[in-house]
DNA sequence: CAGTGGTCTAGACCACACT
DNA sequence: GTGTGGTCTAGACCACTGT
């Protein structure tokens, strides 16, 4: 086993307490200096603790004021990486995955470039419809690197989602993801099978997500715009 | 005149040395003990600045090896905040606005509520059609605090952008932004205006946008989906 | 092995908020 | 003024990368 850092385990501790509401919501946390007394730490260390949950939105510092305990459910996590399904389910949604399909495809040349793998070599093509309630919502189609998931065609149909089972099973940590969006027609397969008019409106987006070792899923989505829509959070000014 | 954190100053001697190429992308950066030197500071000091400008993809640190000067064109900055316009000039377009209205009106009960002023009180709403050459791409209309842009019918029609006079004319600091994103088919009015068929895609979007002092645009945008894409960064995983 | 960044300390002084 | 967080130092030891 690695020794964690100290301010690791200051992290977490405060996380956790904030969580129990032993420091509850809209007080102050205790200062500084009582908190290094507190866990045996320097102050330098309670302060990358404290910072680190500053950025994560679970503390706001104020210079001559104090440390506040914020609420985190109002400030909702966006630019996250999230499933359509765990989206829709944080808003109190019920999905359901129906017509799962997994087959081993060789790469075309888009994704072999994506995942540095040779043309042709294989990959897994997972495609799905995602419904709410009984009315489908979205088709997603998600390209997974072969060589990071053996046997993944016998955890099919992934009863608590693709995502968590990457996490789980495979021990895959998501890092990052880029990903585009824009709008399309739906043409008659899609207007069929998400039971839409010929032509409706639907979100459609390609996000390539990675590990530590680089890219391992390409997804594209296609959704019925007037039941989805994407939240974003932007900061600051470019240069 | 405040007095300057040395940290700062590190922080913007070292990034203007990048961008000066003083430090040449690829290249190493000097190890965190040659900088305390070059500046006659401590190690702290020297990791704040370069953890701020790893923060920003300007460096990348490696335990054991060293600093990385990165090139700051292959990490575009995604999720800032700029304008349509902003957008599609850095990929090389030239953008041009016509049919600029800019108006008084009585803020709707939803325009009041986000800038925490009174229904119907004054507010800005400013429409304008954006061309790339000749042919339309987007349909804006922003709600703009009156009490923030004293006499702004004067710098109409904004030859260099309306964000760009925000900034040098008001002095607003762009804080953050939240926005939501969907897509809706092309009405009739909308259609003859941007040349499209009725019903073809639009991208829909709604901006929230906030200096220190609140929110003081609430923006919204449909585009030609064919010829507009949202690119987002997403990082990490929620709890 | 030598050299790099990663973590940590104990203590100092500064800038701001509240009363 | 008192107390909070903000900045900064000088020095120590750990963990990783490369040869």
């Amino acid at each position: 086993m690695k020794k964690k850092p100290a301010y690791q385990i200051v992290y977490q501790e405060l996380k956790s307490r904030i969580k129990e509401d032993i420091y509850p919501i809209g007080t102050l946390l205790p200062t500084e200096t009582e908190l290094c007394q507190i866990f045996n730490v320097s102050r330098t260390t309670i302060r990358k603790a404290v910072n680190m949950l500053v950025n994560e939105h679970y503390l706001e510092v104020k210079q001559g004021h104090g440390t506040t305990i914020l609420n985190p459910s109002t400030s909702q996590k966006l630019n996250c990486i999230t499933s359509i399904s765990e989206t829709l389910a944080t808003k109190g949604y019920h999905v359901t995955t129906k017509g799962v399909s997994l087959e081993q495809i060789a790469a075309p040349a888009k994704i072999a470039k994506i995942f540095h793998i040779k043309n042709d070599s294989p990959v897994y093509l997972l495609q799905r419809v995602q419904y709410i309630d009984d009315s489908p919502i979205a088709l997603i189609s998600n390209y997974l690197k072969f060589s990071e998931f053996p046997d993944l065609e016998s955890h099919v149909p992934f009863p608590k989602g693709l995502y968590h089972l990457l996490e789980t099973v495979y021990h895959i940590s998501f890092k990052e993801a880029d990903e585009r969006i824009t709008a399309v027609s739906a043409n008659f397969t899609e207007s069929q099978i998400l039971r839409v008019p010929l032509n409706s409106p639907l979100l459609y987006s390609e996000r390539i997500t990675y590990s530590e070792n680089g890219a391992f899923e390409f997804a594209i989505s296609k959704l019925i715009a007037e039941k989805y829509e994407y939240s974003i959070h932007l900061e600051g000014r470019a240069d």
